[in-house]
DNA sequence: ATCAATGCAAAGACTTTGCATGGTT
DNA sequence: AACCATGCAAAGTCTTTGCATTGAT
């Protein structure tokens, strides 16, 4: 059993839910990608080949993997909520190409510590942060150039 | 005559619009406010007031102010776009106050050099940012404690 | 039996757009 | 005359919700 479904499968129990098939198919199909999702994508991708789901349980189901712990939402300035893995995934950052749209996750050590000094300045309990680096990516610079 | 109005106009002007009575109330509003507004909040102000405009005008001017440089829409997580000054304010991040929702503008010189840094390693052109720190202010850790 | 989950369609929140009207240049 | 701006209501997008039905314990 993939450590996803083990996780799910348990907060579910514990929250006295239950482990349907469409939640199942919903957990798979957001693991088997590795993009940044849009709800309506994973219902596109689901009723391509199982078509065993409707779009309120989609909706439905990603905020129980948010409130699992697996998924988190990130947006990037549309108006859609996009979700990422968080199982698996250490904390990461993002930069966005203004161009083409690509997303480009980073990590960068110094940040961390950047957070601490500003929130202990400011007297802030930080828990979480989030850093976009809007631009230019270095395939569209390339593009442009030739 | 208020610097934002200066540049308003001679932006509308230089695309060949028109600075309206309709457009002058939503820059005097949008520059009265202080805060990280709404478009509908800040159309129920000026239909307190003045009620000399629509819902519609609001968006379109909304719109305009951001081409012209003079707001900026910063996104803090709901489903809403909200709008902040740009003209006269350097660039800044955000704390947000996950209890009560405040937010805490910021600024802190070794961000630009570490996104500066960011930027060499992956290759990327990076133009503007946005720093979030989600955590709990200072205010609600206080009462909490009490 | 009881309680939870699903699917559907309706409703909701926020925003954009088509169009007739009215104002500028 | 040509063009822009407004206001209204309709339409659009994304998401949530009410409700009857179905399924699990």
């Amino acid at each position: 059993m993939r450590p996803e479904e083990r996780i799910f499968r348990n907060c579910l129990a514990s929250r006295g839910l239950r482990y349907t098939p469409e939640r199942n198919i919903i957990l798979q199909e957001a693991f088997n990608r590795h993009d940044h999702f849009e709800a309506e994508d994973l219902l596109y991708s689901i009723r391509k080949k199982e078509k065993r789901t409707s779009r309120a349980t989609v909706y439905r189901t990603l905020e129980l993997l948010v409130q699992c712990g697996l998924l988190q939402v990130v947006d990037f300035g549309g108006n859609s909520h996009h979700y990422e893995h968080v199982l698996g995934h250490q904390h990461h950052d993002h930069l966005i190409c203004e161009r083409c749209g690509r997303i480009i996750e980073f990590t960068h050590r110094q940040l961390e510590k950047l957070k601490e000094k500003v929130c202990q300045e400011m007297d802030f309990d930080g828990r979480s942060h989030t850093l976009k680096i809007f631009g230019i990516c270095d395939q569209c610079r390339g593009n442009t150039k030739r």
